[in-house]
DNA sequence: AAATGAAATGATATGTTGTAACGTGGTACC
DNA sequence: GGTACCACGTTACAACATATCATTTCATTT
């Protein structure tokens, strides 16, 4: 079998907002309506959202200001129980398609269209690890992003 | 061979201005006062820098408030000529040890002191380009990061 | 030397991203 | 009722980045 050991299917819609809540509430943590709003904007972007963006759209949704403070509370929340992405070179979040399946995911952002795909390497993140433990460096958390333009752009 | 399939050292202090002086006028750029100055600053720091960091550094330095946006600008050019790196997921710059010579770099920030190691492995950057053109992708720069702890602090 | 034009830098303002500190309201437990 | 805890609100601020236009510098031409 090739780099990817494992089977999942990604989710999408409210089948993604259910997995999320079950993988949250499997953590120990609460699933509450504003934890809810976010998770759902946040999974309609196709590209990065920033902490901002989200802040904006759910205070539509709610008809009342949510400051971009509770958002960055609830996104860290998230990507510490692997809901959501942070992608570095955007500075901005994704919703994770797989949630409750864990992965240093490898991103694919547009320079163009500002798009961002997802792909799981397991075997090339692995290495990217090792090379850093040759170093003498105790890695925590890969980033590997691709900067360049999608296949729509070209 | 293993993996880096070039010789090179990498310069240091005084050397390493020069290295970036004879590189950055062979690509038809000027090396004036300024940028002589903000190289050189950037190039004292073993963790990445920010652009303000920079600024106050060159602006006491000259005894003349030097603003971010002129240090944006110069490090833009550093970057595009290869002189400098930017560390997506620092937000921040570091100079480049061996100008003149390209490479996908891979940085490793300790989460704990902040400092900062490159390191060149070409074979894996050319997967991760390889991983993201199999996704119909094309590539440009990849961002490799590692976030954890340096030897030092573990 | 004076005029010209291009490149580099200065100055100012503003936009974007991220955190700190503290207050409020709900809920579980005693 | 008291109290401990958690989520969220509110405000203020810090840090990072860019836009715009003015000024200086320097080489080229006359
Ligand atoms: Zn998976
Ligand atoms: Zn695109
Ligand atoms: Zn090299
Ligand atoms: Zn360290």
């Amino acid at each position: 079998m090739a780099t990817h050991a494992h089977h999942h299917h990604e989710h999408h819609g409210h089948d993604l907002a259910d997995a999320a809540q079950k993988a949250l509430t499997a953590a120990g943590e609460q699933w509450t309506d504003m934890r809810a709003d976010i998770f759902s904007v946040l999974a309609t972007f196709d590209k990065p959202a920033s902490a901002y963006d989200i802040a904006d759209l759910v205070s539509q949704k709610r008809g009342k200001r949510v400051a971009p403070n509770s958002v960055y509370r609830i996104l860290d929340l998230f990507v510490a129980n692997n809901l959501a992405s942070r992608v570095e070179s955007a500075n901005a979040y994704l919703a994770n398609a797989h949630p409750g399946c864990l992965h240093d995911c490898i991103f694919l952002i547009c320079d163009s269209c500002g798009s961002a795909t997802h792909i799981d390497d397991d075997s090339l993140t692995r290495n990217v690890r090792k090379a850093a433990e040759a170093a003498g460096f105790n890695a925590v958390r890969p980033v590997v992003e691709v900067r360049g333009t999608c296949a729509d752009c070209d």
